[in-house]
RNA sequence: GCCGACCUAGCUCAGUGGUAGAGCAGCGGUUUCGUAAACCGCAGGUCGUGGGUUCAAAUCCCAUGGUCGGCUCCA
């Protein structure tokens, strides 16, 4: 094989300025790489994912270049494209990479960029390219090729003027040169561990992005600015939803304004629970451990729990430390295990399977399905928390179903049907379904599991769910569904989970009396719709950039007088909008109105209701709506039902009618709601359906130049 | 937990060895005003905390708490 793609492109005429690679089948190649004679090659162009992805590659190997030039000593190790961009980790001497370390890297690749020399790709034997990694004392290159088969070709690739070339182990591909490299930014610095495991040395890593025009990367850019300002820790300081304290490190307090959201939310579900045959419950906090010893949780999940000790516990222990014989030493052992008899819960299966263990059951009382919103804590190490979307104590849409194998793919389907019919309530749209299959540390049998890892492969497969599987990932007693929601910064959060469970049932020995009279044992589904709710309430507020939809916010009405001669009117509205359910505050202060609607608008208070003199001698109000701005002035009354109407709790589509949708998962942008039938006057509000959030078109405040760009889906 | 950065008034931020600042919010007054910020004044800080260096520390050093970006780990 000696044609190169560059010559049969060039068989079809001349090739254009933005062709940075070929498509040879499922292959991208360069165009110098040398392909079969009758190979069918499709450019790929500068501006197409693959064609970036080239870029960003290929960038990555001139910033590698730039920090050897500048910081001599470092090594290189792995440098991929990554989805908005690329990173590359470094073994340098002396610690990290600085802000200005960035700038000076950045300058650096830009002369490099401007020689324009070509990236050539050469082929060599593995222990050619030991020797030659090892002569350059890259150490972890070498310990890459170390790990490439026996007699293995290896491909590397260069670029920079001739002598002084920059050389990098690669698979490619890479741009025909350096020229096509035209929009670079490096956006921050970041240590990781050398292969991702924490017990290896801990590298430097820069990541950057790259573009195909300087356009494009200022785009991306801006992008980025818009989705920063719907971070839910910047909206819930300024919206008032929540707050932190360092005398309670990542446990959020919700203030008056989140906890009203947070209410609906729960209230939504327990509508939900109420149609579905869910039983509410509400556990203890703090258990004896031996609780937690036969659910597993000591063995498998104690470096995330709290463990509470009594004033007894500790003074006894202080006092037996005090003495110095050998009798103390005795004592003083006995009283350290006693420091842990008690545990706070991290989650609510084993208080769950106490309660079902209580009494005898019948088959008749399954599924029997009990919810619990109870508080959890669990021990997380300080690098890893993030606002309220992983903290320390949390609450979850908790429930456990305790079911017969009979009736188990019926209650999986059910999960899945309210889980979308909810999921697209809120207008998440895109949801990355994971099954996570048997960890190392697990309870249970190879049987067990083997089941259980079915029933699940096979309800997704039922649905029409395409899922990714993740091995290892499950919880220790059964593997897990896990449905991810991105974030405005495109994190990927877990929300919801469905999880099958032999393991506990057993270890409780939990069992019911079948029709047949004989003694079964009970499959256990852990499940949760939101997951966390404060991790929902995080990744809700940003994607709605804190404009809730008027049935969650937590004020639905703002009344706001043009002067003061309308304050009796005002609080008379006000009393009248609440005495009917709707959350409404006035604003008589001596503000003028374009005050009052600012501040107003800032909250995203879905509708402001202004009185004046005319509103006050017609008995109207002028409304304005946070989604559809300016509304004609409205007679009170029906002003007052319209919102009313909007404020109440939404529901669900019937399962009858989410079994439908339940085929079409995935399906983006369909509101859960046909539209209603519509009078001439509920036109002119530009009616939509009430409960869909307009996450791609409100979300942010109309001012913004980029309204829609802030969604994370758009970018 | 690891690597790096940051922490100044309620909020957003200036201030890099020599007497702690601004805007907004708050409070008092004036203004009575029609769709995104009226005007004047007042008050507000042992510069996260604890040590150290120095004649002198918000500023330099050490420790510690918290936060942020990643890594690792998870709802």
């Amino acid at each position: 094989m000696t044609t190169t793609p560059r010559q049969l492109l060039e068989q079809q005429g001349p090739i254009a300025d933005d062709v940075v690679a070929v498509r040879v089948g499922d292959r991208v190649v360069d165009l110098h790489t040398p392909v079969a004679d009758d190979a069918v090659v499709t450019p790929v162009l500068a501006s197409e994912p693959a064609g970036l992805k080239v870029i960003r590659h290929s960038t990555a190997h001139v910033m590698a270049d730039a920090v050897q030039r500048l910081f001599p000593g470092t090594q290189v190790t792995i440098g991929p494209a990554i989805d908005d961009g690329f990173y590359y980790d470094f073994d340098k001497k002396d610690g990290g990479f600085t802000d200005h370390d960035l700038g000076r890297i950045e300058d650096e690749m830009r002369a490099i960029i401007k020689r324009k020399s070509p990236f050539r790709r050469e082929v060599t034997t593995r222990e050619e390219a030991i020797r030659r990694f090892t002569a350059l004392g890259e150490a972890y290159k070498v310990e890459i090729i170390r790990g490439f088969p026996d007699g293995e070709e290896v491909s590397y690739y260069t670029h920079g003027e001739p002598g002084k070339e920059w050389l990098d182990v690669c698979a490619g591909p890479h741009v025909p040169t350096t020229r096509h490299l035209a929009a670079v930014k490096l956006t921050h610095a970041a240590g990781a561990y050398w292969r991702g495991v924490e017990t290896n040395p801990m590298l430097q890593r820069i990541y950057g992005t790259a573009f195909h025009t300087k356009e494009a990367l200022a785009e991306h850019l801006a992008l980025l600015e818009e989705a920063k300002k719907r971070d839910h820790r910047k909206l819930g300081k300024e919206l008032e939803l929540f707050m932190f304290h360092e005398y309670a490190p990542a446990m959020p307090f919700l203030l008056p304004r989140g906890t009203r959201v947070m209410n609906r939310l729960v209230e939504l579900l327990r509508k939900v629970y109420d149609d579905e045959g869910y039983d509410e419950v509400s556990t203890p906090q703090i258990f004896d451990r031996r609780l937690f010893e036969t659910s597993g949780h000591l063995p498998n999940y104690r470096e995330n729990m709290f463990f509470p000790v009594t004033p007894d516990a500790i003074d006894e222990l202080v006092l037996a430390g005090r003495r110095d014989d050998d009798e103390a030493k005795k004592l003083y052992a006995a009283r350290l295990s006693e420091i842990e008899r008690l545990a706070q819960k991290p989650m609510n299966c084993p208080s769950h399977c106490l309660i079902f263990g209580a009494k005898r059951r019948s088959y008749r009382e399954l599924p029997m399905r009990l919810a619990d919103f109870g508080r959890l804590h669990r021990y997380e190490r300080g690098g890893v928390v993030h606002g309220l979307a992983r903290v320390r104590s949390f609450s979850q849409d908790d429930a456990h179903i305790f079911t017969t194998e009979e009736t188990l793919e019926h209650e999986i389907e059910k999960f899945l049907r309210s889980f979308y019919a909810l999921y697209e309530l809120f207008g998440f749209t895109r949801i990355d379904v994971k099954l996570a299959t048997r960890p190392e540390k697990r309870m249970g049998t190879d049987e067990m599991w083997d089941q259980a890892e079915g029933d699940l492969a096979r309800a997704l497969d039922k649905a029409g769910l395409p899922f990714e599987v993740t091995p290892g990932e499950g919880a220790f007693y059964g593997p897990k569904l896990e449905f991810h929601v991105h974030d405005a910064l495109k994190r990927s959060w877990q929300l919801g989970t469905l999880q099958i469970d032999y393991a506990l049932p057993a270890s409780f020995e939990l069992g019911y009396i079948g029709s047949d009279g004989k003694e079964h044992r009970p499959i256990m589904l852990h499940r949760a719709w939101y997951g966390s709710l404060e991790r929902f309430f995080a990744v809700l507020i940003e994607h709605v950039g804190g404009a809730f939809p008027t049935w969650l916010s937590p004020e639905q009405v703002a009344v706001l007088s043009v002067n003061e001669a309308q304050e009796a009117y005002g609080m008379s509205v006000v009393q009248q909008l609440k005495a009917r359910g709707v959350r409404a505050y006035g604003d008589f202060s001596r503000d003028k109105l374009g005050a009052k609607i600012r501040n107003a608008r800032l909250m995203r208070v879905p509708y402001l209701a202004v009185v004046g003199a005319k509103e006050q001698e017609l008995r109207a109000v002028t409304p304005r709506s946070q989604r559809d701005g300016d509304l004609p002035q409205t007679p009170l009354a029906e002003f007052i039902d319209r919102v009313a109407a909007e404020a109440r709790l939404p529901s669900l589509p019937s399962l009858a009618e989410t079994r439908e949708q339940s085929s079409r998962l995935g399906a983006a942008n369909k509101s859960a709601h046909p539209p209603r039938k519509e009078d001439k006057r509920r036109h002119e509000w530009r009616q939509a359906a009430p409960a869909s959030i307009p996450g791609r078109t409100s979300a942010v405040p109309r001012s913004a130049s980029t309204t829609a760009s802030a969604s994370p889906r758009s970018a």
